[in-house]
This record gives structure tokens, C-alpha cells and sequence, in this order.
DNA sequence: AGTGGTCATGTTACCGCTAACATTATCCGC
DNA sequence: GCGGATAATGTTAGCGGTAACATGACCACT
């Protein structure tokens, strides 16, 4: 027989006293029993639970559905609730029920990228949901992004949202593994056929590339130029670029194409203008970017040198950012849903949770915005 | 008696096999037994000792401290480690524990923000430790901190960050019910007492408008406006405001004060130039912004008028965007440490979590940046 | 040889909550 | 007025870990 366990000490608010403060017990008894373990100090169900005069599962039952739970109980504990100012213990009511409301979010990274965006969206819609946003940077690298998953995946998260549809084999065995678990997986931002077979929300980026090639043809452009992002590991970047190639190939434009330098996106911009009309022969005519900071620098420099945009130079970029709006002439490119893809996904994984099954592909539309660096006014 | 627990069914990898396919049981029995519950299907501790032929707490040691165990002993739980592909499970480690290694971050919004970088910064200095990011956004709202707040407490987060010293009442006892529980607080962003006594990493905004003010007084200005944000709840650009027009307040200068629209910030910095050259009597000579995209929009719309900057008219902003140092004039700031106050905030966390008390103040630097916008190049 | 100390590992009892089953009233129809 | 459905609450045994205490092997030293 083991020596009744001391109560617990009266914790939470002042509000809670039907116990006797029964101290942990001077304990004359020979046998001084063990330790007890003290939790995190906040109320638990079994406060308001005693405060209220039931036990701790009706507490439980009561948060979860009031309707089973009788009115006259419901009113006390009610009371007791907001005495105690309980807060439940997430943790423990998901390792019980095998369940979890946290969504495990990866992406590139925040600082003045487009994915800000995407991570507000995601947390709009899941926080209208009652779920909760676990987020993790992998700095474009598969490698952060494998080790960042493994820590995430120890929350056991109710869904994974992953950027892109690249990974490293580690990484595509555990999306695979929790996919098996019954763990909703979404890749953002991308809309292809890849390994994994997960659920993509997104569009197709070398579709983007072929866009803006048509676009620049179309207005008549042979000498066309397309300068890539610096940031090796930005594979999207990297298809817009050789879809655009892809696009000039079966005409017979000429295209000259390059890496824009790292650092600074607008000097880098402004470095490969450079750069191009410092090659001998006959200069492009058009310059189509990885994104609107490095053609806004471009169009800068353009500017600066001189050169009449879109007349002796057509330029354009990728990601409607606002200064591309704002300069004179407005920068040509393509608006990415960049919110909307955290919402729709977000969206996504609810369905999917409810229903139990992936939900099917997202395709998102991005529109391609004819502005003043490409097509001069009427 | 109870009837001998039916043994787990196989979870994880196949690796795993010493016990027989002990398959529910046909269950002949009389009493059937209760029906196990089913855990979320990933290998847990005990797989992974049984593997190793050692019991689950020595390969949880084994974890937290690989040195206690006998190097013998140390290769098999390795060994078994990477056989199952074991992941622990954080929700009952910290469960068990009271500790947490999750770290909940409010901040008002990441789209196009300078919160973005913040976040980035947190981010990157908790996950070098290990710490896990749990994000809310609160919209500038201080009832959404207040429910988010909430809501993320449920996870027992090891430590909260907020954006700034003002909070709600109830956000207000919730933080400080948490200090008192033992879980460092920090306000990210402000320096500045205040009703909770948190730890602050950031500046005083006032100071940043006194500066302002203090550098176009230093340039001879003596007619002056300043435009502040039209964002109601975003508080620390009012008190630039406010320390703005305090400096000016022992002077004999003119102030004008106005708030930008609502909407996209370039064009509410047009806007906001148009109405003040629009008001009677002697325009203002220069014009403090409580943004950048504000004070770009301005530049950019000054340059349409054909007003000489800084000439006729001198610009500022706050945030140090990289578009500032693009146009031409370039546009002079103020560079608040974006990153730094995430990464900072970070550091501040570990360290209280590791001294088990808070973290003194940590004031950071920002500088004004003087550029071509407010001072003409020599 | 006996003693005490250290090292490596095991046992037990929880953390706070919930699934599954059990137990009581309560009410209803015939 | 009694069997059986129904409603409201309780009991038990976990979820997957870890803290506290226990144990046993081995060793050095008196």
C-alpha cells in the first residue's frame, strides 16, 4: 500500500480553494514517499474540474462538444473555466488523441521575398481554423530543409507544407513515410509531376518562362537577353529561365543568357545590364529577369544610361512587386498569386484533413501584366 | 488478473520484428480485452529499445546525454536508431518534462513587411539551438494577440515573443501569468517601460522622430511636415510621429501633420505630397515619411511635378528598403536593425532560458542615413 | 573479506489529457 | 410496474516520453 499521494498544490488562480491546503505532509512516515513531479504550474482539467464538482473527462467532454454535457453542469463549469483562466494543454490532448492541430511549414526563406506572403496566407487560413503555423527557413537549401523537417515532424504535426517539389532523398522518405501516416502533404509554389506525388499548389514556372518569350516576340523582339537569379539553389527561378530558352529555340531569335551576380538584387540588376551591353556585336533588344528587383535595378541603370525603355530597350521581370508599379515606365511582369497560394493551401490541407484523403491538385493562375517598360503607351 | 496486454502490433519500419504478428487476438476469452489504442503509427522509444535490446530509458538518455551510456551499448541503440528511422515525439517529451523547445512569436503581419526580416532573424537564431518557431500573425490587432495568444499557449511555449509594449488587458495577464510560471517574455521592436516589465529588444521610436526632425532642422529647414502612417494600430510609426513633432514643438518651425491613406504605400505617399503642396500659404521645404514606400512614392511623385529634390524639396523615410538607395536622388532613413532585433531576441531567449531569469534590456542601434534625397552631394 | 563508491541500466510513477468501456439515473411504452 | 432504450457522468488505461529512485556489477582500498 502506498501512502496517499499529496494532493496537488493548489494551483492557478487564487479562485481555487475546495481542497484543504494539504502540504506536501511533514512526512513522519518511515517510507517517505517519491518526489512528486511538479508540473508547469497552470491550471489542468483537474482543477476546474473540482472547482466545478465533476471529474476531469466531463471538463473534457464539455470543451470539446458542450452539447452532451447537461445545462446545470455546463453552467458551473463555465464558472470554473473562467476562474481558473484554463488554458488546455495542447501537447497532452494531442499525444492522447493522436491528433494534431499544428501545420509544419518550410519555406525558402522571409526576408523580402515573395514567400512572405504566402506564409501570411498560410497563417490566415489555418488560424481560421483553429490550427496552428510551426514554420521553418531552409535558406533554399534541401539540406537545412531535410534536417528542419526531421525537427518538425517530432511535433507531429496534422499536415506538412514543403516549398517546391525538389528534395533531397532524405527528406522525400520522410514526406513519403507521413504521407503513409495519413499526414496531408503539400508542396507550394509548384505545379509538376515529381516524385514524391504530393499535392502541389501552384503553377508552372517554365510555363512562366514560355510566357514571357511570347510576350517579347511578340512585340517583335530577335535579340532578346534573359538574366537568371543568382541564387543557385532557386530551382524555379532556374525553369523560368529555361523555359524561356525553351520557347526561342524553335524561332530564330537569338538569346543571350546569364547569371546575375549575388548580393544586393537591384545592383545586381544593374550589373548585368551592364554586363550585356558590354558584349561585342549587336545588343539585346529585351531583357526578361528572374524577378522584378533585379529588372527594376536593370531599369534603373537604364535610365541612368540613358537608354529610351521600352523604345531602345524592353525590360521585364517576374513577381509584381509594388516599385515595379511605381517607376516611370512601370515595370512589365508576372503577379504571382503569392497569397493566395498560403490560402488555397491552407484550404487544401482543411479539406483534406476532413476528408482523410490528399486533395486534388491546386493549378493557380499568375497573369502576365503588359506594363510601360515593354509596350510603350498608345 | 487482467489478461496479458496483447504486444503492440509491428509499428515503423520492418526492421522491427522480435515479437510474433500477435495479431488483436481471436480473443476466446470470456473477458475481452479493452481494445488498445492506437498510437499515430511512428516507431517510438520502445521499439527502438527493444531493437537495441536495452529498455526505453536508456535510449532516451541515450539522446539527451549520449556520454551515460557504456559505448557498447551506445553502438546498438545507434544502430537501431537508424534502422527504425525514429523520430521523437516532442509533444510527450515535453509533456513529461515541462520543459519546451518551442518558442510562440506574434508579430503584426510578414507580408511586404519589415517583420518579415524579424521573424527571419528569430528563426534563424532558435533553430541554431535546436528551438522551434511557432508563429501567429496578429494583424496590428490587438484582440487577434490577444486570442492568438491564447491559442499558441496551449502548446506551453518555453518562450513568447510579442511585437511591441502595448497588449490588451487580457493579452496582459496572460503574459504576465506566463512570466510568473517561470517562461521568458520579450517585446520585440520598442524600448520603453511599461506596464508588464518585459524584456525589450529594439528602440525607442520617439527617438527615431526626434532624430528626423533634428537632421532636416540641421539643414536649415524651418517649414516641415510629416506624414504618418495610416495603419491606426501601428503604434511605434505614431510615436516617431509624436517624438517628431515634440522636437519641433521648442522651435519656432512649422509642423504640417497628416496621415497617409490606406492602400498601396507608394501611392499614399503620392497622394500625401499632393495634398500638402495642395493647402494654402508656403509649401513645406521637407517632408519626413513613417516609411519608406511612403517617402519612395513622394520622391517618385515629386520627380513627376518637376520639383528639385532636394532642392525645392527634402524626403526621409524610415526602414532602409533597398528601392531608397535605388532612385535617383537616393532617399535618406533610417536603417533600424531588422534583422538583428529577431536574431537578437533569439539570444536574449536562450539565455534567460539557460540563466533561468530574464534577460536584461537590450537597446539596439539604429542610424540615420543621410543620402541624396534630404543633402545634395557636395 | 568487507565496505563504500562509481558506473550503467532498470523500475515505477507520473506529465495532462482522452478513447473505450462502465455505471448510474431517468424515462417510456405497454 | 418492469424491461429496455437513452442521457449524463464516472472509471480505467493508456498516448510516448522523462524524473526520481532502485539495483546490480565492478572496482579500489582499508
Amino acid at each position: 500500500m502506498r501512502p496517499p499521494r499529496p494532493s496537488r498544490q493548489t494551483r492557478g488562480t487564487a479562485a481555487v480553494a475546495p481542497t484543504p491546503p494539504t502540504v506536501p505532509a511533514p512526512n513522519t512516515d518511515t517510507s517517505l514517499p517519491r518526489q512528486q513531479r511538479r508540473g508547469h504550474g497552470r491550471p489542468t482539467l483537474q482543477d476546474v474540474a473540482a472547482l466545478a464538482g465533476v471529474t476531469s473527462i466531463t471538463v473534457s467532454r464539455f470543451l470539446r462538444e458542450p452539447a452532451v454535457v447537461a445545462e446545470a453542469t455546463a453552467a458551473r463549469i463555465r464558472q470554473a473555466l473562467a476562474d481558473t483562466g484554463y488554458v488546455p494543454n495542447r501537447q497532452a490532448g494531442h499525444l492522447a488523441s493522436g491528433s494534431s492541430a499544428v501545420v509544419a511549414a518550410l519555406v525558402p526563406n522571409l526576408a523580402q521575398s515573395i514567400f512572405a506572403e504566402t506564409v501570411q496566407g498560410l497563417s490566415d487560413g489555418l488560424h481560421a481554423a483553429g490550427h496552428e503555423l510551426l514554420l521553418g527557413c531552409t535558406d533554399y537549401s534541401m539540406e537545412r530543409e531535410e534536417s528542419q523537417l526531421r525537427a518538425l515532424l517530432g511535433w507531429g504535426p496534422g499536415a506538412i507544407v514543403v516549398t517546391g517539389r525538389h528534395h533531397s532523398r532524405g527528406a522525400l522518405t520522410l514526406l513519403r513515410n507521413a504521407r503513409a501516416a495519413g499526414t496531408p502533404v503539400i508542396e507550394l509554389w509548384d505545379q509538376r509531376p515529381q516524385a514524391g506525388g504530393f499535392t502541389q499548389v501552384g503553377f508552372d514556372h517554365a510555363g512562366v518562362g514560355h510566357a514571357m518569350a511570347e510576350h517579347l516576340l511578340g512585340l517583335g523582339h530577335r535579340r532578346l537577353a534573359y538574366v537568371d537569379s543568382g541564387v543557385i539553389e532557386d530551382v524555379r527561378a532556374h525553369e523560368r529561365s529555361d523555359g524561356f530558352a525553351l520557347r526561342l529555340r524553335t524561332t530564330k531569335a537569338q538569346l543571350v543568357s546569364l547569371t546575375a551576380n549575388t548580393g544586393d538584387p537591384f545592383d545586381a540588376g544593374r550589373q548585368a545590364l551592364q554586363a550585356i551591353r558590354a558584349r561585342p556585336g549587336p545588343a539585346p533588344t529585351a531583357i526578361a529577369f528572374a524577378n522584378d528587383q533585379l529588372a527594376c535595378g536593370a531599369l534603373l541603370e537604364a535610365q541612368r544610361l540613358g537608354l529610351a525603355v521600352p523604345a531602345e530597350l524592353a525590360l521585364m521581370g517576374f513577381g509584381d512587386f509594388s516599385i515595379g508599379r511605381q517607376l516611370t515606365p512601370s515595370l512589365s511582369t508576372i503577379r504571382p498569386p503569392r497569397y493566395d497560394i498560403g490560402l488555397q493551401a491552407a484550404q487544401a490541407l482543411l479539406q483534406a484533413l476532413a476528408d482523410g484523403h490528399d486533395a486534388p491538385h491546386r493549378p493557380l493562375a499568375w497573369q502576365l501584366l503588359p506594363r510601360g517598360s515593354t509596350v510603350a503607351p498608345a
